[in-house]
DNA sequence: ACAAGATGATTAATCGTTTAATCAACGCCT
DNA sequence: AGGCGTTGATTAAACGATTAATCATCTTGT
C-alpha cells in the first residue's frame, strides 16, 4: 500500500504560483488565453519541479490513453526485432507508447490478446498477421501489415515487386533453373513474393517451388530439403522467400559439399540479423520497415485524432457481430513500399570456375 | 473529437439495476458487503452489457496503471523474441500490459527511453542491459536481467553454470584444443559464460579466446574469423558464446570444405529460432526464459503490490541525483536459473572417419 | 425489551487533467 | 460616458473507479 506519490501535480504548480489549476493547464498545453509572461513563470516552475502529467488523469479526462497495441500471432518471428523497433520508434514520435501482445502463435488466443489489449485502454493497433488469419472485432482503428494483395491491408512491403526483383537479378546472373522456397502455401505474403518472381521471368527460365511444410509434414520437422538432388537436376539457383529458408539451404548446401554461390546460388528475403555474419553472406531483399512503420501509424493516429479514413470490418461475421463496435481498418495512401535488393556473396553467375556442381563426397 | 464512448461504465450498470455504483463496484471486486445474490445479479448484468472497467479511471484512483515497462537497449538483439513472449506472457498472468521502450543501442537514449515509460506511469520495469551499462534512476521498481555476478542483478541464467555444461559436453567427446568465440570482451553475459567454461576443464585442455569485436576492428565487419587456421593448429571444437556466433563459425568451416561435426565441431548459445533448422542443427544452450520471466515479474509485483524487497540504487551516482527518487531494484530469492544442453548434430567426437580436417580445395 | 453487533447498502470524497462557461478589467469607438 | 470587444484569468463540472465513512435494518444476548 505503499502509494509512490512522486511527482508535482498541476494544483502544486498553481499553488506555488499563486494561480489556478486551469491557468497552469492551459499556459503547458498552450490552448487557452494565458498571458506570454505567465507561460514563461508556468513553464519554468513546471520545468524546476519536475513536472510530469498523470498519464492515467489525462486519459480519463481526454478519453484517449495515447498508447497503441503491437499485434504479432507469430512473436517467435524472426522479424519481430524490427518491427517492433520501427513501431515503437513511430509511435514514440508521434507521442504514443507501444503496448505489445502475444498469442504465441495460437490463431485462438489472438483474440484474446487482442481483447487485453483493448481492456487495457489502446487507442488503436497495429496487428501483423500470419497466414491470413482473420482480424477480430476490436472496437477501435486497427492497422494491418501484411501483404497489398490481403484485402483490408492497411500498408505492408511490396511483396510482388520483392520477388520480381530478385528474380531479375538472378536471371541476369545467368540463372536458367530455379528453385523457390517457401514456408507454407497458405501465407499471402510468400505467395506475393513467388507471384511476383514468377511474373518477372519468360518461358525460358524454368522454376519450381518447394513448400517445407509439406516436406516437413512426410519427413519430419528439421529434415533436409533435398537440395543435393535438386543440383543434379540442374538447378542452379535457390530462391528462398525468408532468410530462414535461405539459411536453411545454404548450410544444406554446404554440407553437402556445394559450394556457395560457386556451385549454387542461395538468396533469403527480409535482410535478418544473420544475413551479414553468414559465409557467404546472404542476398537478400530488404523491406523498409521504418517507412511501413511510419505510415502504419500515421494512419492510426489520424484515424484516432481526427476520425480519418477508416472501412468498416471485412466482409463476412464483421456486421453480424451486434455487441461490440464494428473494427475499424484504418487506410492509408501509399500502402506498398518498395523493398531494396541487397547483394552480397551468396549470389553469383551459375558454374563459375571450374567446379563441378556436386563434388559429392560429403553426402550426408 | 469523435469520442470512442464504447462500453459501459461504473454508473450505467448502477442505474440499470437501481443500486449505487458503489454496490456495483465492490460486488464485481469482491470487496465490500454485498449480498450473494445482488453480487450474482450484478455479475450478470455486467456481462450482458459487455463491461469492461476503464483503466484509467482505476489508474487515476489507485495510482497504479498496472503496465510494466521492458527495456531492451539492444532491440535488435536476437534473443529478444523469447525475451518479449516470456515477459508478456508472465506480466499478463500477473494482470499487468507490457509497454516496449527501446534505446536502439545508444547508451545515450537509454535514459530517455527508460523517462518514456516513466512518464507513461508505468508501476515497474524489466531491463535486460548489454554490456554493463549503469541503470538509470527510474523512480519505480526495476528488475534487471543480465547475469548472476553483475550487480544490481534480480535474476537470470546461469551463464557460469551454461559454460560448465557445454565445456563438460565437449570434453566428455574427446576434445582437447577449443576455440572460444564471444563478441565483446566487455560484455559480463559472454564473460561468465566463458569464465564457467574454463573453469569445467583442467590444464589437459587447452582453450582460446577469439573475440571478434576485436578482429573486426582490424579487418573490417563481416570478415572471416581465421577459423580454417585454427583446424590447422589443432583445434578441434570452436565453442561460441551465443549461436549467432556459431552460425558464423559453422558457415565459415562449411564454406571452406571443412565438415561439421566431423572434421569440427561447433555449439552455440541461447536456442536462437536458426539453430534447428540449419545443417547441422546446432547444439547449444538453452536459457529457460519462461522462468526467468516469472521470477523477475513476480519480484517486481510484489515490489509493487506489497513493498516487497528492493535494494538501494547501485554505487555511485544514484544517491547523488536527488530530483528522482532513488532507482529500486528489486530483488528475487531464486536469481540464477540453470541452463540446459541442448544436443543437437554439429557436435561430435573430434577426427571421427576418415577425413582429413582440411579438404583445402574451396579456400575463400 | 433494549443496547450492541452484524449485515447490506449508500454517500461522498478523491485521484489529476481538461475545457466550457464565467468573470473582471481594460481600451476603444461613437 | 456608456456600450462593446478583447485579453487574461478563474470556476466548476466532468471523466470512471475506489474506498472510507455513514446509515438503515435486522439479529441477538441479557
Amino acid at each position: 500500500m505503499v502509494s509512490t506519490r512522486t511527482g508535482p501535480n498541476l494544483s502544486r504548480i498553481a499553488a506555488s504560483l499563486g494561480v489556478s489549476v486551469a491557468t497552469v493547464s492551459n499556459a503547458l498545453s498552450g490552448k487557452g488565453r494565458v498571458s506570454v509572461e505567465l507561460v514563461e513563470r508556468i513553464r519554468a516552475t513546471a520545468a524546476a519541479l519536475g513536472y510530469v502529467p498523470s498519464q492515467a488523469g489525462r486519459a480519463l479526462r481526454t478519453g484517449r490513453s495515447g498508447v497503441l497495441g503491437l499485434v504479432l500471432p507469430d512473436i517467435s518471428n524472426p522479424l519481430f526485432p524490427q518491427i517492433a523497433q520501427a513501431i515503437e520508434y513511430s509511435a514514440s514520435v508521434a507521442g504514443y507508447g507501444v503496448l505489445i501482445a502475444d498469442s504465441r502463435g495460437d490463431v485462438g488466443m489472438q483474440t484474446e490478446a487482442i481483447n487485453r489489449l483493448v481492456e487495457r485502454g489502446v487507442d488503436g493497433m497495429v496487428i501483423v498477421p500470419r497466414r491470413g488469419t482473420r482480424i477480430a472485432d476490436a472496437g477501435c482503428p486497427v492497422a494491418v501489415i501484411d501483404t497489398p494483395s490481403t484485402p483490408g491491408n492497411t500498408v505492408s512491403a511490396d511483396h510482388w515487386q520483392g520477388g520480381r526483383e530478385i528474380a531479375k537479378h538472378l536471371r541476369d546472373l545467368g540463372h536458367r533453373k530455379i528453385l523457390l522456397i517457401g514456408a507454407s502455401s497458405t501465407s499471402n505474403v510468400q505467395n506475393d513474393r513467388i507471384g511476383g518472381f514468377k511474373s518477372a521471368l519468360d518461358a525460358t527460365i524454368k522454376t519450381e517451388v518447394l513448400w517445407i511444410e509439406n516436406l516437413e509434414e512426410r519427413n519430419g520437422p528439421g529434415c533436409l530439403l533435398g537440395l543435393v538432388d535438386k543440383v543434379q537436376q540442374g538447378f542452379t539457383a535457390f530462391a528462398a522467400v525468408s532468410d530462414l529458408h535461405a539459411l536453411r539451404a545454404l548450410t544444406e548446401l554446404q554440407r553437402a559439399g556445394i559450394a556457395v554461390p560457386d556451385s549454387a546460388t542461395v538468396t533469403g528475403f527480409d535482410d535478418l540479423i544473420w544475413s551479414t555474419v553468414v559465409t557467404p553472406a546472404l542476398t537478400t531483399m530488404r523491406m523498409d520497415m521504418a517507412t511501413i512503420a511510419d505510415i502504419a501509424v500515421a494512419a492510426l493516429v489520424d484515424a484516432i485524432e481526427n476520425g480519418g479514413p477508416i472501412e468498416k470490418g471485412g466482409p463476412g461475421e464483421a456486421s453480424a457481430d451486434e455487441s461490440l463496435p464494428d473494427s475499424r481498418l484504418v487506410t492509408a495512401e501509399k500502402s506498398r513500399v518498395p523493398m531494396q535488393l541487397v547483394v552480397r556473396q551468396s549470389s553469383g553467375p551459375p558454374w563459375v570456375g571450374k567446379n563441378e556442381p556436386l563434388s559429392g563426397e560429403l553426402l550426408t
